[in-house]
DNA sequence: ACCTTATTGAGACATGGTATCAATAGATGT
DNA sequence: ACATCTATTGATACCATGTCTCAATAAGGT
């Protein structure tokens, strides 16, 4: 799951680009959200960094996802309970997948929901900018394993 | 906007059918969800309910608030800086838009996203029995006056 | 009108997230 | 390689949002 390719060298790379420098919480991090195969919170991130990098501060952990989804790598997950997990962010449009027995996400394709936004926009004489789709329900391993 | 009749009478009606008093602070709340044009949150609802019952304390709002939403009344609205307000529950399935010019909400003719989901669940293999889709951008309204 | 008990209000508490500021460590020029 | 400059960091204080406790209140059945 979270299948799609994503590239940790890309966002350091693009960090590197912005102006920004490259330090080793960034790499730290940037590497536990583009290889989770999880939703991951901040409080999650910040336990997961300091297995590896001990002296990780909090407020450090919650000022690189500010970073990260500011400039667009990982993105909200809405699940039931509250929406402060993160996922990598896909360049296309997004249609995530959450299983509600494992917790795994899965990102789906998204050609159907560009249909469906055009056809909305005209129906209801809204311009649309922005949309998220998540779905919920068991995956197909869980299904099996049930 | 919300245009979708929504009928405080069924909510309370199905309160005291399921079992629960039913008492002042409900009416003035259940009152001001199903009447308000845009998504609400709990400190919110506190806010207005205490302009016509000045007593209503904090933590029963929160207590209404996740009764509502567990009874399937309300539900979460996701949008970009958390996914802390809610609005009246459609009996049928979801598609909100969320202008983000005015921050009111508009509930647009969901027939697509069932056809959306059917296909996706094919598609996928997973069991989908869940779905929070959410669109944003500039409603009709608004621009018109842009 | 009375009794029973669910619901409420007040405030203490917990959690998740932010602001401050001195210390640290990237990047750049030498 | 070294010094310098300044963005980034870590520790901690703080704030906001939401939860828990418990005595007081008020629905609803009798």
């Amino acid at each position: 799951m979270l299948s799609k390719s994503i590239n940790p060298e890309d966002w350091l790379a693009a960090l590197d680009e912005g102006g920004f420098r490259v330090t080793t919480v960034q790499e730290t991090l940037i590497d536990i959200f583009a290889h989770s195969e999880y939703p991951l919170s901040a409080e999650q991130a910040w336990d997961a960094a300091r297995q590896s990098r001990p002296k990780t501060g909090r407020a450090t952990v919650y000022r690189m996802v500010e970073k990260l989804e500011s400039l667009g790598f990982i993105r909200r997950v809405h699940g039931y309970q509250g929406c402060s997990h993160f996922v990598p962010t896909l360049p296309e449009l997004m249609m995530l997948f959450i299983c509600l027995d494992c917790g795994r996400a899965d990102y789906l394709d998204s050609q159907p929901l560009g249909d469906l936004i055009q056809h909305s926009e005209h129906a209801s004489g809204h311009h649309i900018t922005d949309s998220r789709l998540q779905l919920f329900g068991a995956c197909a391993d869980c299904q099996q394993n049930a």
